[in-house]
DNA sequence: TCCGGTCCGTAAGATTATCTTACCATCTGT
DNA sequence: ACAGATGGTAAGATAATCTTACGGACCGGA
């Protein structure tokens, strides 16, 4: 027991519940998936259990998010200023074309009703 | 038949192995630094031993590299896309989180409601 | 050549985490 | 209330990792 940093790990398992969900899957769906057994994908979510790097990555396949994103990584893209654009971005990509227009035409709209938060 | 798909593994303990030397960086270093012992270290370039996510975090923090590139996943998938989709992005950037939030449960429900085509 | 030092790979027993099965609580729709 | 689904947790069996140690390969200096 030498947890010195836990400021990752709780980082870890927040979002690993918080892309399940946005993903639309149970806990017994990502274990079936995963090969596993829906107690493991509890306590990993919990804190309680290590995720490997092959899980990671399987699991990041999964929840269509980045494994940097999943660990709390700051990368020098657009992606990561803001954790769950990409997973908005990525969405957008399975949109058809013209869902994706109007979106975009109710995206301005929704800025435009309401400017503010921050600057720059 | 014992190996069929050990292509994130090998690669990821490639590149941990390269990373520590392009790092200038000794396996003694790397686990005198990580609170871990030679041996550990050794095998987890060897692949006979799992790296966590958490240790992963730090392995990229030391060698300077992400994470992303680490387990082989292409980080940036948003900038490389489609014109549109940075496009889209940049306006998700503006929303405020509460309009971000509402969104992204219309797209899981869009992609919910959407026949799907048994992905990865 | 011989030596001392560093780096790395590997083995075996002790230790620890994980797996597997099971039970329980909560929530939802009928 | 009932049935189904979801998620949290416990206890013994299992598999992993840790710890220590030994040995080989490499390099520069005497």
């Amino acid at each position: 027991m030498t947890d010195q940093a836990p400021d990752k790990r709780t980082q870890l398992t927040g979002r690993l519940r918080e892309a399940r969900k946005l993903a639309g899957l149970s806990q017994g769906q990502v274990a079936k998936l995963l090969g596993l057994h829906r107690p493991s994908v509890s306590e990993m979510e919990a804190g309680n259990r290590r995720v490997s790097s092959e899980e990671l990555s399987q699991l990041a396949g999964l929840y269509d998010v980045s494994v940097a994103w999943l660990v709390g990584e700051v990368a020098d893209t657009l992606d990561a200023a803001d954790p769950k654009l990409q997973l908005a971005a990525r969405e957008l990509s399975k949109l058809k074309p013209e869902d994706l227009e109007r979106l975009l035409k109710l995206l301005a709209a929704m800025r435009d009703d309401a400017p503010d938060t921050k600057g720059a």
